[in-house]
DNA sequence: CTGAACCGGT
DNA sequence: ACCGGTTCAG
């Protein structure tokens, strides 16, 4: 028997907008420590990763691991259909092959439930391996938004290096070329507001945009994004979710900058 | 060695809206003066002249006279990439085949710079005489687009008269007429919001509608606008840009109004 | 001016 | 699904 009830449940919607664009299906992970998930995107170059703790929830009741696949689409349909300051309870009996939303309203007044059918997937559980990263940058999930998109207008793909100068952002298309230099700033009103750059050793590496561009759909989760990066390791976008976990995206830096820009890379 | 620095940003964003619809390629000019633009419109109809005047800059260097062909769709979208209080600064070495924008953001810590190739554009700069105007109408830059937008609903074409009565707008088309009349109304609280009408002669010319509203992408830039008739002679329609300059719009009246609404005359 | 919500177009 | 434009509130 698994019963979890977030009282937060504007969280769950913006996690399912953040990762429905690019997962197809997935399996939710059930434990005593939490409500997790792991997949590759539908094209298995990125992976997402994310982790709701079972501190997180008002009531965190999972008798046993259970692992339920979902269709994310569909799951993302229902939860559209939860208003932003409900309260959502995800439930599912032992051997059930069908999972519940439940929906209550603030004031009590309305409350519903939608069951959605599990399906069986393949699921290829990664260890991901805890990384020293050569730079962690930290900065406003909307300005790394913002620089996603802008890129995005001239080239496929965008260079991140990282100096003692701050983080650059860089990119080169048929029309031209930009480069997005960002300090260091942490004289800010707020500290999400700040920029920060760590730096063990320079780095500069080469993605593919349209990942980029769909990881910041997580923008809505957090103020802030934090990038992690070293030489050959994918990149790792981490959003925080307040009290509760994160989402992170992993992506594998192309490995020569060359002109063909057009088939990624794993 | 060229290097224009523009506080104001926001400005040379809504120029570059204003005309990248009505004008594919043309020739930015530099000299001392100001930075300035003439080009006729993709359909050879109608005519933009814009000017910035070098004293709108903070910083305005400019060694020689230059010519800079650029694509104004491709410049439009660079320039969508700076914020709307960047500072923005156009770069170009002597002999270069490219420009730089360069945007700073407010705070500093954001510095952007974003490379264009330059392109040969033959460019027939016309000399346009001062002229006198048999009337001269000047009115909320909001109203002129809203009348433009509303009469483009009901025909082609729009008639401007002007009396002793006010400026008439008229047009018609298969599902009726209409007519919109704007008298003198100088006692405003913003003289912005006034409307002025100079009349030396009465006047009646008809204009393809089509051209009317692309000229009011321009009504940002400025919160009046003045149009100026004369028979036979092509309408006027100019924003002016605060401190630096203005952009005007030139196009010729339609000789005869006839049923034939399709085909716009030269 | 930014952020969110909404809308229509493509 | 994405994007641009618009609007409204903070």
């Amino acid at each position: 028997m698994l019963e979890l009830r977030l009282v937060q449940g504007s969280l769950l919607k913006k996690v399912l907008e953040a990762i429905k664009d690019l997962v197809n299906d997935a399996n939710f992970d059930c434990s005593s420590t939490g409500f997790s998930l792991q997949a590759m995107d539908s094209s298995h170059v990125a992976l997402v990763a994310l982790l709701l703790r079972s501190e997180g929830f008002e009531h965190y009741r999972c008798d046993r691991n259970i692992s339920m696949g979902m269709n994310l689409n569909n799951m993302s349909k229902m939860l559209k259909c939860a208003g932003n300051d409900d309260i959502i309870t995800i439930k599912a009996d032992d051997g059930s092959d069908t999972v519940t939303f439940m929906f209550e309203s603030p004031t009590q007044d309305k409350i519903a439930d939608f069951e959605m059918k599990l399906m069986d997937i393949d699921s290829e559980h990664l260890g991901i391996p805890e990384a020293e990263y050569h730079a962690i940058v930290r900065m406003p999930s909307s300005e790394f938004a913002r620089i996603c998109k802008d890129l995005s207008s001239i080239g496929d793909t965008v260079v991140i290096s990282v100096s003692k100068e701050g983080v650059k952002f860089s990119t080169r298309g048929d029309i031209g070329t930009a480069n997005i230099v960002c300090r260091q700033n942490t004289t800010v009103d707020k500290p999400e507001e700040a920029t920060v750059i760590e730096m063990n050793e320079p780095v500069s590496l080469t993605f593919a945009l349209r990942y980029m561009n769909s990881f910041t759909k997580a923008t809505p989760l957090s103020s802030s994004v934090t990038i992690s990066l070293s030489n050959e390791l994918p990149v790792v976008v981490e959003y925080k979710i307040a009290e509760m976990g994160y989402i992170r995206f992993y992506l594998a830096p192309k490995i020569e900058e060359d002109e063909d820009e057009t088939k990624p890379q794993v």
